[in-house]
DNA sequence: GTTGACGCTTACGTAAGCGTAAACTACCTT
DNA sequence: AAGGTAGTTTACGCTTACGTAAGCGTCAAC
């Protein structure tokens, strides 16, 4: 069920521009860099929903400091995850553990900014608590 | 008790490049942009306790994809807590309620983050299994 | 007395990730 | 036909976070 045309929707640069809260410039760019390949109608481009996928994707990367090269590299496996070819798949799945691991000593670093920085923030209150009154 | 002089450690700069994995260039940089403040011994660079256990938060911070003015406001709250100044301490606070809730945005980031990428993971193995013979 | 090892400063170079024109096309609208 | 809106490309500019010399001082070793 459900193989029908369904005229999946689209969107024009600006729009999802707009919408991702980025320039044009980005959403270029980033076509440029080889991390998203919009569809042409004539020389102007047209974003499918899979391609707004990949950028939403990618704004979490970067909001989580990883370079573009990097992002793309997330984002593409999620294609090369329906490989039909063993090795691709076995060279992915040793890419992925790396990736996993990074991703879990980043949580450690997290957890141990976050415990000091609700530490100081304790140490502030108690400083404050200790200054009865306004001086 | 332990008022002594106690004649604690310090380190040249290349030491403590060595032990950070760093180069010479980002230290100096680092003091440049006002990061860190090491001693002087004549012209040389005499680096405290202090000056490593900042450099080690500046080094955290910038796993964490922090910006070099970002990983100076963390580290300089630790000294800001010890204020004595009402006002001061309430902007403190405030900012560090702020930094929290970043904090907090991005473990949530990481946690679907990594979520896929083990779920990738498995769909990887799955085709993988599916895969009986050496093709 | 010169050769290292280590330190310093000044300064230009570079890669990443866009910002910001400039100059042009295509399509409506007035 | 003139203007407005939306799209395009090419290209130079800018900031961040260092890399990479160049040129100089200092002290111990040979």
């Amino acid at each position: 069920m459900s193989t029908a045309p369904e005229q999946a929707r689209t969107w024009t640069v600006r729009e999802l521009a707009d919408e991702l809260g980025v320039t044009l410039r980005t959403l270029r760019f980033y076509e440029a860099e080889g991390l998203v390949s919009p569809q042409r109608e004539g020389s102007n481009r047209v974003y499918s929903q899979r391609d707004r996928a990949r950028l939403r994707l990618i704004q979490r990367g970067r909001r989580l400091g990883m370079s573009l090269p990097e992002c793309r590299e997330i984002v593409d496996m999620y294609d090369g995850a329906a490989s039909s070819e063993r090795r691709q798949l076995e060279t992915l799945l040793a890419r992925l553990d790396d990736i996993a691991a990074d991703l879990r000593a980043r949580q450690e670093d997290l957890r141990r900014t976050l415990a000091e920085v609700d530490d100081v923030a304790h140490r502030c209150r108690s400083r404050l608590s200790e200054l009865p009154r306004g001086r």
